[in-house]
DNA sequence: ATCGTTTTGTAATGGATGATACAAAATAAA
DNA sequence: TTTATTTTGTATCATCCATTACAAAACGAT
């Protein structure tokens, strides 16, 4: 049942992301879709099933790209309080000048409207809203086992903390706001996320 | 031309927030919405103008009631540390137990999907959060004229991080997370807005 | 080169969408 | 009550949507 192989499948689902997150899920047309994917309606069908499971595909690929790369940033960084700003920096990076020119986060902006639509999308924005707490909170602990960190350092908390604030500067980023503003506290935020 | 007297304006309009609330632009047909409103598509667009215009007055609308409860609170609070307090509860208590079943905010969770795409949507957002920022910042400063907080405090500063933490609130209620999880720091939260 | 298969493009399907024309009903005025 | 006007409900419009049937083209095997 033909399915093309003379196309990037990758590249053809990272189009479909661009689309989703510029425009939504019901905002998003087939036409939208096709003609960015470079495929015709067919070919999309063979591959990707339908539409939403094109959505879910896409969500799924983005939890582990582009919405995870503060999360990599935060982990490669060795000194912790450079890996909390860096954190914060690849967030405000990503949400403002992602390549593809979408602004925000996928998730944050447009997934969180189909939550309770449709069928799929909760459970993955749950698990993307704990997963990146605990990815977080596990770097704190691994601080803390190396004395990097006080005993009682509330890890979870913090963690918390961190993915709240990410939030506040994605929406920011969405409505074109001036990501300047928010570099201005950011020695302060990064002070207190790692406090006492 | 047919403008239906009959009938709560009012009513109608919560309705429709309630219905773009819960679907998005895109998603709420207009069948969606005058079931829900208790009228008929020409009594839509007597009333209304179109759907365009509609959602556009519901974000209005919402900008200066529910979006803004937060606010309220923190400013009717008398005491600064209470008015913290009072304004994350009400964010919570907001995005989560609405009346409408909706949950999250309209603002963070819809209307951000909108951005770039229906016009007027970016410039209401942009006003909206700017808004939010000068009102808290504007108590802040009332508080440092009172003497109760230091005179070099970053009142700005500090209501980009109220919101920000906001934001990351109402996500999670909008995945449906449970609450008192962020209930659970919510102390620290405050000591650090208003710290040093 | 020919045939069978796979890939691509066109075109069409039924259904739903946003928007209105129009008639029925209700109201107000005389 | 009769008439003029306004409000409501029905029914329809063209259009766009997601989806798929089908034909054309490209490919690979023999």
């Amino acid at each position: 049942m033909g399915r093309p192989r003379n196309f990037n499948r990758d590249e053809a689902l990272q189009a479909a992301i661009n689309v989703f997150w510029k425009k939504g899920y019901d905002g998003a047309s087939m036409k939208d879709l096709t003609s960015a994917m470079g495929i015709n309606s067919p070919s999309l069908y063979a591959v990707f099933g339908d539409k939403h499971q094109l959505y879910l595909e896409a969500i799924d690929r983005y939890s582990n790209d582009d919405g995870c790369a503060p999360l990599v940033a935060f982990e490669s960084e060795s000194d912790i309080e450079k890996a909390v700003i860096a954190f914060m920096r690849s967030t405000i990076d990503y949400a403002s000048n992602h390549e593809s020119g979408s602004k925000g986060c996928f998730l944050g902006n447009c997934v969180s409207t189909s939550v309770g639509e449709v069928e799929g999308t909760t459970e993955r924005l749950q698990d993307a809203i704990t997963g990146a707490d605990e990815r977080l909170a596990a770097r704190f602990e691994k601080e803390k086992e190396q004395g990097n960190l006080p005993a009682d350092f509330p890890s979870l908390e913090r963690a918390r903390l961190m993915f709240d604030l990410r939030q506040g500067q994605v929406l920011r980023a969405r409505a074109e706001l001036d990501q300047d503003t928010t570099e201005a506290g950011l020695a302060f935020r990064v002070k207190m996320i790692l406090a006492i």
